[in-house]
RNA sequence: GGGCCCGUAGCUCAGCCGGUCAGAGCGCUACUCUGAUAAAGUAGAGGUCGGAUGUUCGAGUCAUCCCGGGCCCA
């Protein structure tokens, strides 16, 4: 891109333009001209900070659409900050350690199990992970610059790097100190395929599928009532093994039924469970039923050894009537709330899964096989001790792995924890603290804040934060250690090994320290930890929280974060909340913005699967990220945005083309004219619609800010669009003739110096939501004149609104023109009289008093704009507004009678427009005598003759259709002009070129251009004008006119220069 | 069972503090205009603003309940 010294005219404007083309250009300028340095560095000396604290994306993938929309949100709110001088930091993080990485890696290799990996070597395992991460760290860096994303890139942050890494030790090591750190038994939800656990807060959303299941019911024979059984129901027969006790609920009725030749109990509201007929024999509420002895389906299995003598009916309050029978198979070893309930009740745990999902030893012949591969050894069985009852298909929301979609399994496992009791609360301090918006962020988290359970952090895997918890195999004793150098100072063994290598395993495991009890040596467990902590820990280990802490007491908390608002609340936010109220018991952040989730334009959910999922780098191409970057930023956050190429292009035609198309008409006639921004010196007077357009013009500047300072982009965007289509639709539409007329005025250095301020000052309100053709306009209309210009509009100020130039009053007047000239086109339509022929006069009706007075100030635009010779104020004469008013006999005469003459007779008299107001709000009719419904009262618009009217809202607008002689002439000789000007156009001449113009045809239109033979020429730029064809025609053209033949000829001449 | 959100023209959705807000865009049809032209304008949909009951002089706009949909939790 040149620079213009000594500019002397803007660079011509494509009107066709390809937005696409002009985005790569600009991209590379950007970064080859230093822009984006200058910009990051732009309030570098600046008091007022603006704190942004990245959700670090996941480095797993390239990032698709969604992401994108993500991340306009954050490159506009912190454009807008830095026009607005908040020195900022500008760093992008990215999220590496964890399980998602691992998956993929283990794809790529054809991994299938632990087993593999442990073969592969954990630490060449670990390296691909690292990576994999690194590549995809790239490749989303190189997409977010094409986005228009200006970051300091080269000082992105990792989750996986060391600082991150420990500054999570150090948070885990208070969380001991104060004893929140635990060591938990308990059943958990468990993916056989990933050999590892998942904590609650994975399973909830993504974490369900609709699964088809065998639904079990069989019999548990109760012993000490002989021939009788309990009826259970269970949908994981793999747990059946690990039977332990039956609950029942103590408030529900439970009934016993005849079957075959035994009786069987089961609630009395689920006795359509039974398969054919049935005899009610007893009736018993559930506690009655507590402590009842049954045989287990599975006793003769050794594992079974503790339980098989204790198996009873015990009462449980969340027991359902909604499914099963009622009554529910306890298994303490295969169910989380049946863990919980049999740590109530004292009950043996019998735990029957390995690892992997497999039966251990004692479980007979299952033992070895995968809990997914037995229900039909468990039927065979269970047919053979005569229990099964029957099987059937069951269809329900089931737990499975978020990663690898393996359906899960329960196991009881020892895990590591941190309790919520002491932290909750603080949180929930923090989250009513914090500015959420949408506003109902708050309540969500909130929500789940009340709800949730102790954090597990631990997993049984290879890729992640090595937890720093040692614990003694000989004591028992917990030590946790809080940074590297502490690790190095308690090393006993290990240290040269580690030394050099990230804190990851298996170089951390190395490394052991000495029991602080009792001195034996002690390993780190295997485990590593929970993601959430890694991106949980960012407000202080992005910060410099342990080795700068001035530093970090500058940035912290953040005042602003985003992310998408599914997950978050229960994940990010959740692990910031949690982290800040132990570290610093303080919020986080001040602010946090969130958004819903996108779908494809049809409203559906995107997948790859399904075909619909777009990839960022085809969107970029085709429809070009200034479109998607506005498309985002009208949304309204939180609603999903129905996102692809209907809609870009949607976005394209209804805001870039026309604001493009507003800046190209500028810079054509501007370079015509020879106008530039240097003429701005020296007083311009300004018209009414110069006034009217700066006023909104400061509106919107006003509004935007406020909507942007209030986290609204949307709002803010709907703004712009208002704006640019007054400015494109009145503005520039009534402003033409100014432009292309040919004396330079005043007039028409007002218009182009308007025009110019609101071009240039627009170019930087939207800068921020559409970098690129902020930029290209900004660029040609300020760079290289000698007036002030930073190079490139990101290094502008955000512009100041000037309220002493808004005005109310101008806005209400020129939204009254607006609205008689859309009435007065409509009446003109509705008469099919084009607005080339003129007519003598428009009469209007106004509806509030105070217009009247708007009229003088607007009468000039409507002149114009409906080509009248007058405006007339009709409003109150009726003249418009002629009401008829009729009795509705048929109605009348029923109910009246003889009556209803005299009726006639009075709505005759009465005043026809106060009984029409009354019939129109649906009131009812009173006359002397009689008071009619509305509905007994017809009522019709009379139009005069020769006016079209159209009427809204209490205005109304009509036009005078009688057409005189000279106003025919007139409209013969418009319309003469407007073939010329075809003319000129098709055969290629400039706008600018000087013509010799022939026009041949009826005395009719000769007469009528000899009458209006000033306004052709000046019109059409002629020089000369003649009822014969120009002899040297360059172009010729015959055209029937309102009847008439008219030919044309027409040829370039030469002008002296003036 | 609890929490949150949503239900406005065929479709997608605006409607902030309750008072011309009953709207926009798209789609369709017709017409108009055109040296901003891969534009623009005008006309046509008569939608009980999911339903009911309140509060109010006045309610898509507030309250309560109900119905329907979505998300989250139990």
């Amino acid at each position: 891109m040149k620079e213009h010294s000594d500019k002397r005219s803007f660079d011509p404007v494509e009107p066709r333009v390809d937005f696409v083309a002009m985005e790569e250009r600009l991209l590379s300028w950007w970064y080859k001209s230093g822009i984006v340095e200058q910009y990051l560095r732009r309030n570098e000396s600046s008091e007022k900070r603006f704190s942004f604290i990245d959700g670090p994306i996941t480095a797993n993938n390239p990032m698709g659409v969604h992401h994108a929309w993500g991340r306009t949100y954050k490159d506009l709110f912190l454009r807008f900050r830095n026009m607005q001088g908040y020195r900022q930091r500008f760093q992008n993080g990215f999220d590496g350690q964890g399980l998602w990485v691992e998956v993929e890696v283990e794809k790529e290799k054809g991994f299938n199990s632990k087993r593999d990996i442990e073969d592969y070597g954990v630490g060449r395992f670990v390296e691909d992970c690292k990576a994999r991460v690194r590549h995809f760290a790239a490749v989303q860096t190189e997409q977010s610059k094409r986005l228009g994303y200006f970051m300091d890139w080269e000082n992105s942050y990792h989750t996986m790097s060391d600082e991150n890494n420990y500054t999570i030790w150090r948070f885990l090591k208070l969380c001991h100190e104060r004893g929140w750190l635990y060591e938990g038994t308990d059943s958990m939800p468990w993916c056989p395929r990933c050999g590892t656990g998942l904590s609650q807060h994975e399973i909830v959303t993504e974490g369900y599928r609709e699964i088809t299941h065998d639904g079990v019911y069989l019999k548990l024979p109760l012993l000490d009532r002989p021939g009788e059984a309990l009826l259970i129901w269970t949908t994981t027969p793999w747990t059946l093994a690990a039977n332990v006790a039956a609950a029942v609920h103590p408030d529900h009725e439970y009934v016993k039924v005849r079957d075959a030749n035994e009786a069987l109990w089961l609630g009395s509201g689920r006795i359509d469970a039974l398969e054919g007929g049935h005899e009610v024999l007893e009736r018993a509420r559930g506690s009655t039923l507590a402590g009842w002895r049954y045989r287990g389906p599975f006793d003769e299995l050794p594992a079974q050894s503790d339980a098989r003598d204790r198996h009873r009916v015990l009462l449980w309050n969340e027991v359902s009537e909604e499914e099963g029978t009622g009554i529910v198979h306890i298994a303490p070893g295969g169910g989380s709330e049946d863990f919980a309930l049999g740590k109530e009740h004292g009950l043996p745990v019998i735990a029957p899964l390995d690892e992997s999902g497999r039966y251990l030893e004692g479980f007979g012949r299952f033992s070895g096989l995968s809990a997914s591969e037995v229900n039909s050894d468990i039927y065979e069985s269970l047919r053979s001790k005569g229990v099964l009852y029957k099987v059937e298909e069951y269809r329900h929301r089931y737990p499975v792995c978020w990663r690898c979609n393996t359906e899960l399994v329960f196991r009881v496992v020892d895990e590591w924890f941190i309790s919520m009791d002491q932290l909750r609360e603080p949180m929930m301090e923090a989250t009513n603290r914090i500015r959420w918006e949408p506003p109902f962020g708050r309540e969500r988290e909130l929500d789940w804040l009340r709800n949730m359970h102790d954090w597990m952090i631990s997993k049984k895997r290879y890729w992640g934060l090595a937890l720093p918890i040692y614990k003694c195999s000989n004591c028992r004793k917990v030590d946790v250690i809080g940074s590297e150098t502490e690790l190095e100072e308690r090393a006993v063994e290990g240290w040269d090994e580690f030394q050099g290598h990230s804190p990851h395993r298996p170089w951390l495991d190395a490394v052991k320290i000495a029991c602080s009890e009792c001195g034996a040596s002690v390993s780190r467990i295997p485990d590593v930890g929970n993601p959430w902590l890694d991106a949980g820990i960012v407000t202080f280990s992005t910060l410099g929280y342990r080795n700068d802490p001035a530093y970090w007491s500058q940035w912290y908390p953040a005042d602003w974060i985003s992310e998408s608002f599914p997950g978050q609340f229960r994940n990010w936010f959740y692990s910031l909340l949690a982290m800040s109220a132990a570290l610093k018991n303080q919020e986080p952040t001040r602010a946090i913005f969130s958004y819903a989730l996108m779908r494809d334009q049809d409203g559906e959910e995107m997948h790859k699967s399904k075909g619909n999922a777009i990839w960022f780098e085809d969107a970029a191409e085709k429809m070009g990220v200034d479109v998607m970057r506005w498309l985002y930023s009208r949304q309204n956050p939180s609603s999903n945005l129905n996102f692809g190429y209907g809609p870009g292009d949607e976005v394209r035609r209804r805001f870039l083309i026309p604001l493009w198309n507003v800046y190209s008409f500028f810079v054509t006639y501007a370079n015509l004219d020879g106008w530039t921004p240097l003429q701005e010196e020296g007083k311009v007077n300004r018209s009414e619609l110069d006034r009217w357009i700066l006023s909104e013009l400061n509106r919107l500047n006003l509004r935007m800010t406020d909507y942007l300072e209030n986290w609204r982009p949307d709002y803010a965007a709907h703004a712009a669009e208002e704006f640019l289509d007054g400015l494109s639709n009145w503005y520039v539409r009534r402003s033409r003739r100014r432009f292309w007329k040919g004396e330079d005025d005043d007039d028409k250095r007002a218009a182009y110096s308007t025009l110019y301020t609101c071009l240039t000052t627009f170019s930087r309100l939207i800068a921020p939501f559409t970098p690129f053709v902020a930029e290209e306009m900004h660029r040609n209309l300020t760079a290289g004149w000698g007036v002030e210009s930073r190079g490139s509009v990101h290094l502008e100020d955000w512009p100041t609104p000037n309220q002493s130039l808004i005005d109310e009053q101008l806005s209400q007047r020129t939204r009254l023109a607006m609205r008689l000239a859309s009435l007065g086109r409509s009446a003109r339509a509705s008469a099919r009289i084009r607005v080339r022929q003129p007519l003598s006069e428009l009469s209007v009706e106004l509806r509030e008093e105070r217009e009247k007075e708007y009229l003088p100030s607007i009468e000039t635009q409507l002149l114009e704009e409906l080509n009248v010779k007058r405006v007339v104020d009709a409003t109150g004469t009726g003249r418009l507004s002629a009401w008829s008013v009729r009795p509705n006999l048929p109605v009348l005469g029923p109910k009246y009678g003889r009556q209803a003459t005299e009726i006639r007779a009075l709505l005759e008299e009465a005043d026809a427009s106060r009984i029409a107001s009354l019939v129109e709000s649906g009131e009812p009719v009173s006359l002397p005598g009689f008071v009619l419904d509305p509905g007994e009262v017809l009522v019709e618009r009379t139009v005069p003759d020769g006016y079209a009217v159209a009427a809204d809202a209490g205005y109304a607008a009509a036009v005078n259709t009688v057409l005189t002689d000279p106003l025919r002439a007139e409209g013969l000789a418009r319309e003469v002009v407007r073939l010329v000007q075809n003319l000129r156009k098709s055969t290629g001449l400039e706008i600018s070129d000087r013509i010799a113009l022939g026009v041949k045809g009826p005395q009719a239109v000769e007469s009528a251009i000899s009458d209006f033979a000033e306004y052709v020429k000046q019109e059409t730029l002629a020089v000369e004008l003649s009822c014969d064809a120009v002899t040297d025609a360059q172009g010729s053209q015959t055209r029937d006119v309102d009847g008439h033949k008219v030919s044309i000829t027409l040829a370039r001449r030469a002008v002296s220069q003036e």
